[in-house]
DNA sequence: CTATTTTCCGCACGAACGTTCGTGCTTGCC
DNA sequence: GGCAAGCACGAACGTTCGTGCGGAAAATAG
C-alpha cells in the first residue's frame, strides 16, 4: 500500500539552507539546481519535495518564520509583559540580526524588499508574516501601557512603527557598509524613544544589561 | 571618420525604463530581453549600448541617482540651510517615495536590499550612493546645528540614522501593505524627534505646510 | 557622388532555469 | 518471499538568460 516515507529531516535541512540562500540572494535568486547541488542531491529529487518553485518558496518562508519565532519571539516571552518585554523583543531582534542567524541578515527584511513590488502568493505570505510581526510589537507595547508602565497617551502602533524602523535600519546599514556600530545606534535610538514614555516607577528597571 | 552617432535620447529612455523595472524587480530581475521587448528594439541593439549586463546595471544606478537628486536633493537646496532644509529634505524624500517616481517605491531601497548580501561592482555603486545620501542628511543636520537651530549636544550622525530609518520604513510599509498612512506616521515621527532639539526661536518656523 | 565608419538588427550559441519523464531501489504489506 | 507503492535519480524537455557574429541601414568625410 504505502511506499517509502519522505525524509522529513532532509526536508528541514533543505529549507534551512534555502532560507540561508534566500536571505542573501532573495527567493528568486534561490535556484533548485544550485540548492540541490550544494546539498549533494539531485535536482529532481529536491523538486519532488515541493512540486514547484513557488511551493519551495512558500515552504522556505514558513521555515524562516519558525526560526524567527524561536530566535526572537520566544526569548521575549520568557519575561513578564511590560516594558521589559518590549525592550527584550527589540534586543532579541537586534541580536538575531547581528549574529547573522541568516547569513544575509534578517530573512524577512530581504524578501519583503524583494516582493513588495509584485503580486502573488509568495508576496502575500511575506506580507502576512511582516504584519504578524508588526502586530506583535504593537500588542506588546499596548500590554505595557495597560500595565501602567507607559504614559496614557502612548500610541502603540506609532511606537511600533518607529522601533521597527530603527531595527531594520540597523540591519540594512550594517550589511551594506559593514558597520557594526549601527546596532548600537539602533539601541540608543530605541532607548531614547522609550525613556520619556516610561512612567516613574519603571523608569530604571526595564533595561537589562 | 565618424559613422552613425549613438542615440543619446534613446539611451536615456532605456535607462529610465530600466530604473522603473529595477525598482520593482531588482537589478537582477532586470533582463535585457524583457527590457528591449518593452521598448520595441532588438536585444542585441540594446546590448550594444552597454556591452554587458553589469554595465547596464551600473548605468541604471547612475541614472537613478540623477533622478533622485532632481527629485529629492534639489528641492531641499532651494531653501536656506537650517532646520527648514532638514525638514524639506525628509519631506521631499517622502513625497518622492509616495508619488511613486519609481513604480516600486524608492529605487535605492530596493536595490540596496537586493545587493547588501553579495560582493561586486554593482553592490559597491549602490553602497556608495547610499552612503552619499546618509552623509548629505547628516551634513544638513550639522549645518542646522552650527547655525544654532539645534541644541548643542545633537549628534548629527545619530539623528540622520533615525530620520532615514523612518523614511525607509514608510516606503516599505506602504508598498508591502499598501497602507498610505505610513507616510503620515513617518512625518509624525520625524517632527516628534526633531521638536525637542530645536532651539527656542526656531521652534515654530521650520515646518512648512 | 563614393567611401568609410559605426550603429542596429536578425540569428545563433552555450549555460542555466523550472519542470517532466522513465527507471531502479527502497520500503511496507500480504 | 513476492508484490506493489513511491521516492530519488539521470536525462531530457522547452524556455530564457547573457553574449557574440555578420550583414544591412545610415550618417559623415572627402
Amino acid at each position: 500500500m504505502v511506499g517509502r516515507p519522505r525524509d522529513e529531516q532532509a526536508r528541514s535541512l533543505i529549507l534551512r539552507r534555502a532560507a540561508d540562500i534566500a536571505s542573501r540572494n532573495g527567493l528568486e535568486g534561490l535556484s533548485i539546481g544550485g540548492l540541490s547541488g550544494e546539498l549533494g542531491l539531485s535536482k529532481s529529487g529536491l523538486f519532488g519535495y515541493f512540486g514547484s518553485k513557488e511551493e519551495l518558496q512558500l515552504a522556505t518562508v514558513r521555515a524562516a518564520a519558525q526560526i524567527f519565532i524561536t530566535e526572537v519571539v520566544q526569548p521575549a516571552l520568557s519575561v513578564p509583559p511590560g516594558l521589559g518585554r518590549v525592550w527584550l523583543l527589540c534586543d532579541s531582534w537586534l541580536i538575531y540580526s547581528q549574529r547573522r542567524v541568516f547569513p544575509g541578515g534578517c530573512f524577512f527584511f530581504t524578501v519583503a524588499a524583494e516582493f513588495e513590488g509584485r503580486p502573488g502568493r509568495v508576496r502575500d505570505a511575506v506580507a502576512a508574516a511582516s504584519l504578524d510581526w508588526r502586530r506583535l510589537v504593537a500588542r506588546t507595547i499596548e500590554d505595557a501601557r495597560q500595565l501602567g508602565q507607559l504614559i496614557e497617551g502612548t500610541d502603540a502602533d506609532q511606537l511600533a512603527f518607529e522601533l521597527i524602523a530603527f531595527m531594520e535600519a540597523a540591519n540594512s546599514v550594517s550589511l551594506l557598509h559593514d558597520e557594526a556600530g549601527a546596532y548600537q545606534r539602533a539601541r540608543a535610538a530605541i532607548q531614547a524613544r522609550m525613556r520619556p514614555l516610561a512612567t516613574g516607577h519603571t523608569a530604571l528597571s526595564w533595561i537589562s544589561s
